[in-house]
DNA sequence: GTCAGCCTCGGGAATTTTTCCCGAACAAGT
DNA sequence: ACTTGTTCGGGAAAAATTCCCGAGGCTGAC
């Protein structure tokens, strides 16, 4: 609304101190924004919100403990007007379209010109939503070929489950992680294989690993 | 021995035909060599290398069927002293390794500036070996840094086994390629995850992606 | 030659994991 | 109100894995 009057206040969300100070660098030189808070995981994120409120809050999705995903789904039930921006290396279609449904305003990626960071926080301070180019295009090319984002039948929770189990973590590690029984991980696992049609464990791990879910 | 005075007899085999086009093209260039046989697969290399009895099989290890390393293996069992080089993409340490022990003479990249290829079979046709320099690079520095190559430990048919498993094949499917008990290949896995301290299927087939065993 | 050591192969049995089927609670959409 | 989807997990059967063991083959050392 009053993008000219106010100072657009920035939270950033990143564990790597370097990349936190390219953002700061980078915001520095303009002068509706300014950074007013960074932290370097997502449960920092969470905890200092609301402390700072932001107008916006440029988040990594790939971060240590609930990484950036889960900080945003739980951001969003305490905070719905949050406004965020996801900032990360993570192109894959699956990635945008689970935060997209998370509810965040804008995705681009790290790989987008350092310019695109301001142009995307300025529309998001005017309301807009902003997803990169390039990322809006794979996903167009993506959903209009035959199968659409393959894990885009997931739902969060599995999706969740799924990267955590092609990280190799155990069927307990992750139920312990959640807090979930072991049981109910399992029968997940069995339904995501269901739904991606795959028989092996090794070919779950294999996909998630060549669609980018997780690096080796 | 008599380098000057006789003409290098070269097998091809490589289940690309654009490749063993480049190499028929590489070679027609040099007149104490030539072609007189290609293959496109290894047990297509099996069946025809008595008929030609070339000096130098120039062989790729990811071929469909047996691939390259089985049918070398099998190869230097009926004709103990077949030159072989093998020229691949793969520049794993794991895979320079156990062509190594199968018994080849030659190991090369197919990153390689081309002049090496003929650099290698004149070697060779010499009495002599020829790895790579980039590889021998890599398989120094992995094996002065900690761990050695990971790998090394395994035994031929451990590795083999690994291979194919970290492709998403069934252990009924490695059973029945290999004409084996399933019951033996679920033994063999156990063995590898023992052998290369993992204990899930799912950290396994990332190792064997991490370290390039198989392409996703 | 003999012996130790490793590799290959697989059976038996216990154990663990996975699957399949089911139900309950809850939220959202129509 | 009613269907639909998500989340969670129990029960029981089925399958996979593990652990342990043994036999045969091959190699290299003594």
């Amino acid at each position: 609304m009053n993008q000219a009057t106010n100072i657009i206040k920035v939270m950033l969300a990143d564990d790597h101190a370097v990349v936190r100070a390219g953002y700061k660098f980078l915001l520095s030189n303009c002068e509706d924004m300014e950074v007013v808070a960074e932290v370097s995981s997502g449960e920092e994120a969470l905890e200092h919100y609301s402390t700072y409120k932001p107008d916006i809050l440029v988040i990594d999705l790939t971060m240590p403990g609930i990484g950036g995903l889960e900080a945003i789904r739980r951001l969003m039930v305490s905070e719905p007007e949050a406004c965020i921006l996801v900032f990360t290396m993570h192109e894959n279609t699956a990635f945008v379209e689970q935060a997209l449904q998370a509810g965040v305003a804008g995705y681009i990626s790290k790989n987008s010109s350092p310019d695109i960071l301001i142009t995307a926080i300025r529309k998001l301070a005017a309301g807009q939503t902003y997803v990169d180019g390039e990322i809006a295009q794979h996903m167009v090319i993506q959903k209009t070929r035959d199968r659409g984002s393959l894990f885009s039948e997931l739902s969060s929770r599995e999706f969740q489950i799924l990267c955590m189990f092609a990280e190799a973590q155990t069927v307990e590690q992750i139920a312990t992680e959640l807090s979930l029984s072991s049981k109910t991980i399992a029968n997940y696992l069995t339904q995501i294989k269901d739904k991606l049609q795959v028989s092996t464990t090794a070919e779950l791990v294999r996909l998630a690993i060549g669609e980018g879910l997780v690096t080796v």
